[in-house]
DNA sequence: TTGAATACCAAGCGCTTGCTTGGTAGCGTT
DNA sequence: AACGCTACCAAGCAAGCGCTTGGTATTCAA
């Protein structure tokens, strides 16, 4: 698929992930990975996909940026604000991401795939941890957390919306095939491994994007 | 579709939920819901959907049935094998359910159909709570309590495949399908709520049949 | 040289958690 | 009437939890 002169010139338009984060870190609106803040952030990303939130400790977190558990409190006042923080910069993490891929798209179709491979790729991990938590963990949130972060959500629906209704997906309403990606999509985290040969993430993009827009 | 007279038949030999949870206790598979432990199965059910597992605490549970924390105890030799134990009934009346409806199905897609409409229905609480936790929660099971809960699981995954297989679904793979069905339907339980007039139960399953099985 | 700010440690507080223990009321059987 | 069994209560334990407090080392600007 595609030629090489096109996977050229998108290979030379792509930001890798860390210019991605570069970019955002001096635009103010993401948190340096590299400060005692973003390394907690981190942490927390990947210790809330492995275990889960509640059974992950503030010293779970504290030691595995090795220092003590008090001394997290000195960055966020409680453990859900580091949750509501991961969320945050996962969603415009994953929003800028998903905006560049489908902007360099030149079909319909062509823009939709990349939105679904964009959002396998953030769910596994590629990037950064800490998308698959969007869903699961959802309802860890405080009402007023998640208000926060569901504004934040807006326009990367939006792109999805967008990039459905001008694919012609089959059974029409977009919002409602959205809705089943959601679904289907964050559910690959528990079954989906990229690392297994025979099926990269791509081909998975491809497949799917055949279902739902045949 | 179909007509009244082939309604009427069916009507006629579909089991009420009732009718097959008094055959399945009887066949002494599940727990009779009147005894004590029947009715904190069904409370423990309710409320690990709602607030989920680890925010249901065992108090939350005995004060659910006017019992006092510690006599949970006589019952259940944890508070994991309350979870484990809803899970297996669940996925126990669940597959009985489901068999009986795909069972009940003329036409490859009919059946295909009904598996769809049988677990939305499972998902959404119609007969018995508790069927959601089986995603949302499955990390929340010891690898023991997952693996026994996974051999019940088999037989009802097979119905699936085979309905899958010969529905000539889009995309080939039925496990693949199936893969993406249980993320899709497993997820309407945070966006549909049957409640919502303008689209049933049976409507979506329509929807989300047209998509998979064109 | 001083002072404020930052990032962390050391210790532990108050609370909640799952679970235990010892006892008792009610009931059916002999 | 005596027994044993089931289902529950009353009380609380030990551990783990999120978070607080008071203090210290380092840094950097004035």
């Amino acid at each position: 698929m595609g030629n090489s002169a096109q996977e050229l010139a998108e290979a030379i338009e792509e930001l890798s992930p860390q210019e991605l984060i570069c970019a955002l870190v001096a635009q103010g609106v993401l948190t340096d990975p590299d400060s005692a803040r973003g390394r907690l952030l981190n942490a927390a990303a990947r210790l809330f996909e492995q275990k889960g939130y509640a059974r992950t400790t503030v010293r779970d977190l504290a030691a595995e940026i090795g220092i003590l558990s008090g001394s997290i409190f000195h960055h966020f006042s409680s453990k859900e604000q580091i949750l509501c923080a991961v969320m945050r910069e996962v969603t415009i993490f994953a929003g800028a991401r998903m905006r560049s891929a489908a902007e360099r798209s030149a079909s319909p179709q062509e823009r939709l795939k990349a939105c679904i491979q964009s959002e396998l790729e953030a769910i596994h991990g590629l990037a950064v941890p800490g998308f698959s938590i969007l869903v699961v963990e959802w309802r860890s949130l405080s009402e007023e957390s998640q208000q926060e972060v569901l504004r934040l959500r807006e326009e990367y629906e939006q792109i999805w919306l967008d990039a459905i209704s001008a694919a012609h997906c089959a059974g029409g309403d977009p919002a409602l095939v959205r809705r089943l990606l959601v679904g289907a999509l964050s559910h690959t985290y528990s079954w989906f491994k990229p690392r297994d040969n025979g099926l990269t993430i791509s081909d998975l993009a491809g497949r799917i994007l055949a279902i739902f827009a045949p």
